[in-house]
DNA sequence: CCAAAAGTGTTGGCTCTACACCCATGA
DNA sequence: TCATGGGTGTAGAGCCAACACTTTTGG
């Protein structure tokens, strides 16, 4: 997150702050958390951004985020701030990395810890109440320009995620509690952009034991095809030797 | 770093954060960053600590750090704080984690921005100075009683500092300039805490073609050794497949 | 019976590991 | 000449990537 100046300042703190950062010794970098939340729809990867509605950055797109309060831990102001703007209550989160340039806001200094956040259901996040313009669902691959340096949240989010395919099970809080093989696939195929091999992908990932194989099938088109789902919703490293 | 109370305040700013830790609604969690330096001395990992000369956790060992201003880059107030501390001038500097919990320190609500920093040469660092009441380095394996949660950091620097080894050239920033190939395996021996097969060793990083060998041969007690350095010094991401 | 997606095995190449002996030098 | 650390090669096992056909269902 960054300063956006919320219409009415919270605290009289929140607005020295701006004064601050015209006089830089009279106040510390403030602290923010932003999360870049990605979940699938149609096949996509998607992302969730807000429009900011005040400051130099007014109708830009951001991840959501807002400032860290006295005493709350940093992924409680994360939880706090993605139900905020999206009403997301459940996700994985994880901590990415920190981004403190003090130019990065041109308001103040405030140092961002960026999260990135994993839902398995796109429809449970909703357009934000009064804090952005509005929110919605863009395509990875086709975001709008970005205010402060949350270009390079996402960029930095996305190789995460793509590392971790390949060595966690991190792709469970991207599915729903049930998905077929083709599901999977489809899932590791579109987020590392590259063609994958259905008998390989298969053994590989068998071979892991993270995947439970359930009774019922999914019967559709075709030739129904079984259900799997995670034995653990965990997080897990797996060997892949 | 955390709020250590610095003898004589910087600033009004920063007893202000004392009161404000009594009435949480005033003030914002202050910033910091703290560094674990890793050096090998003696054939032994080591890693420089400093003792906090006040405060609850007075007399306890810490990693150097202390808060960030404003206006300032972060890995830029993790170098100032290392010099000041221990008067180590140029580092290999890796963020590697934030610390947000607001007990983690029980005087303020300090978020702390954990960094690592490798050095080749342990003799470079000096006792400090006013800040605090010693410095020394310290075997990884044999750290004292640390405060705050400075214990939690150097496990996630080791485990960084671990990881890394296998996948990239880090490990050149524990090294000087040349050394022979003899040093390089009893550095990740070290590290790795587990038995190189010398062969194989030396096989897998020639072929990552990132070390250079030098004409000249290292003259010691016996056969003398050639001498390699590393080709680039840049941080590098190795194929090792 | 046709279209479409699900499901299944094998092989060759390559990488990794395990392992033991000779070499060059200083003392 | 001996002690010490430096330097080298090979063979077997296991992993991974490449590759195509059969099965099951709905329409």
């Amino acid at each position: 997150m960054n300063a956006e100046a919320p219409p009415p300042p919270r605290s009289a703190d929140e607005t020295a702050g701006l004064a601050a950062a015209r006089s830089p010794r009279a106040a510390r970098p403030k602290v923010a958390v932003d999360t870049v939340v990605f979940a699938v729809e149609g096949g996509r990867l998607k992302t969730y951004l807000v429009q900011l509605r005040h400051g130099a950055a007014r109708g830009r797109w951001a991840f959501a985020g807002g400032l860290v309060r006295i005493g709350e831990m940093l992924d409680e102001a994360a939880r706090r701030e993605l139900f905020a703007s999206t009403g997301i209550r459940q996700a994985y989160l994880e901590q990415l990395f920190t981004f403190g340039d003090p130019s990065r806001d041109p308001r103040a200094h405030v140092v961002s810890v960026a999260y990135m956040a994993l839902i398995a259901d796109a429809r449970t996040a909703a357009a934000p109440g009064g804090k952005y313009q509005d929110g919605r669902w863009f395509e990875v691959s086709a975001l709008p320009a970005l205010a402060y340096d949350h270009l390079q949240m996402a960029e930095y989010a996305l190789g995460r995620l793509k590392a971790k395919l390949e060595y966690t099970n991190i792709a469970c809080n991207l599915l729903p509690e049930t998905f077929t093989f083709a599901e999977l696939e489809a899932l590791y195929a579109m987020i590392l952009k590259r063609p994958i091999d259905r008998r390989n992908f298969r053994r590989r990932i068998l071979s892991m034991g993270i995947l439970r194989r359930l009774p019922a099938t999914r019967r559709g088109a075709h030739r129904p095809a079984a259900l799997y789902s995670f034995a653990r919703r965990a997080p897990q490293v797996v060997e892949m030797l």
